[in-house]
DNA sequence: GAGTCGTGGTG
DNA sequence: TCACCAAGACT
């Protein structure tokens, strides 16, 4: 690498201590569930959206217990519209295992975290580090794309994680418990704030003489054309769309109605999309996040 | 390993 | 405008 890590270290802490963001899971008085509570709720849903369910809901479940004891249905209802509502099953999920086989305390170490439901690679790391100050090594699309950038030289990491991605970031991480931590939140806040997707703001950048991607004369991208994800029309589409109708509602609803609704807001033609929206709705079912109840009605799950 | 799973902001 | 993207996990 064009530049010793020990120079990253350095650039990149002393860069964040001067521009850290003010977030409520970093305020210093977050327990190990708030952290948790945060790392799910920011898998692929951006910290301006998070924060404030965040805040409601540490208000309303402030413990594993707590959310434990709540029926899905109202969990999946104060998830509002995060997106993926699977993972506020998986978290309450998690809890319910914090509870029964961890003492109501969330564990500390990334093997019994990756153990609880909705928690991979990632968010254990991120718990074990942010919550608990162990050394571990996070690997979340910020810190791929620094270290792509900064490292190897290039516009974006790969799509998806990959072997390389975890080798590099490994020989990264400082070798210092209390610096490690730093580190990892530090480089995740540089991709987040400065070495963004798209337009990054490399003047603002500590490594910008250090970079491999700019000395390279920060090349577009050389690899295959990224895919986007497809919206109209999609089962993504129709499965929010009927729990969005189930989640402005306290009662059950039948299914020609929670069907018509949901076509209607998410402007489809019932009678093209009739067929899917029935599939989605037994999928929705099938996923626990709908309940079936009698007279041919559905409802989040009580 | 490739697909699937929500939602809304934005360059 | 609209394709792209966001602190991934799971199958």
């Amino acid at each position: 690498m064009a530049a010793p890590v020990s120079v990253l270290h350095e650039r990149v802490l002393t860069w964040f201590d001067a521009h850290r963001r003010v977030l409520p899971w970093r305020d210093g008085r977050t327990d190990a569930w708030g952290v948790l509570v945060s790392e799910i709720m920011l898998q692929q849903t951006p910290v301006v959206r998070v924060e404030p369910v965040w805040r409601a809901w540490m208000e309303r479940w402030p413990t594993p217990a707590a959310l434990a004891a709540e029926t899905p249905g109202e969990v999946v209802r104060a998830w509002g519209r995060l997106g993926y509502p699977r993972r506020a099953l998986r978290l309450r999920e998690a809890a319910v295992a914090v509870v029964r086989e961890h003492d109501g305390r969330v564990p500390d170490t990334e093997e019994a975290l990756r153990g609880l439901p909705g928690v991979g690679s990632y968010t254990a790391a991120a718990v074990a580090a942010f919550a608990h100050g162990r050394r571990t090594v996070v690997v979340d699309t910020n810190v791929r794309r620094v270290l792509a950038r900064a490292v190897q030289g290039r516009a974006h990491a790969a799509p998806a994680l990959t072997a390389a991605d975890t080798r590099l970031a490994t020989a990264t991480v400082p070798a210092d418990v209390a610096t490690s931590v730093r580190w990892n939140v530090a480089v995740m806040e540089l991709g987040a704030v400065v070495c963004r997707a798209r337009g990054p703001r490399c003047p603002e950048c500590p490594l910008l003489d250090v970079c491999a991607w700019v000395a390279a004369g920060s090349p577009p991208d050389d690899g295959p054309p990224r895919r986007g994800q497809a919206w109209h029309g999609t089962d993504r589409q129709v499965r929010g769309a009927l729990v969005q109708v189930l989640r402005e509602t306290s009662r059950s609803v039948p299914r020609d109605d929670l069907v018509g609704r949901a076509l209607e807001a998410a402007g489809l033609d019932p009678a093209r999309h009739r067929e899917q929206a029935d599939r989605c709705l037994a999928g929705l079912v099938e996923d626990g996040l709908v309940e079936p109840v009698r007279g041919g009605r559905f409802r989040l799950p009580a």
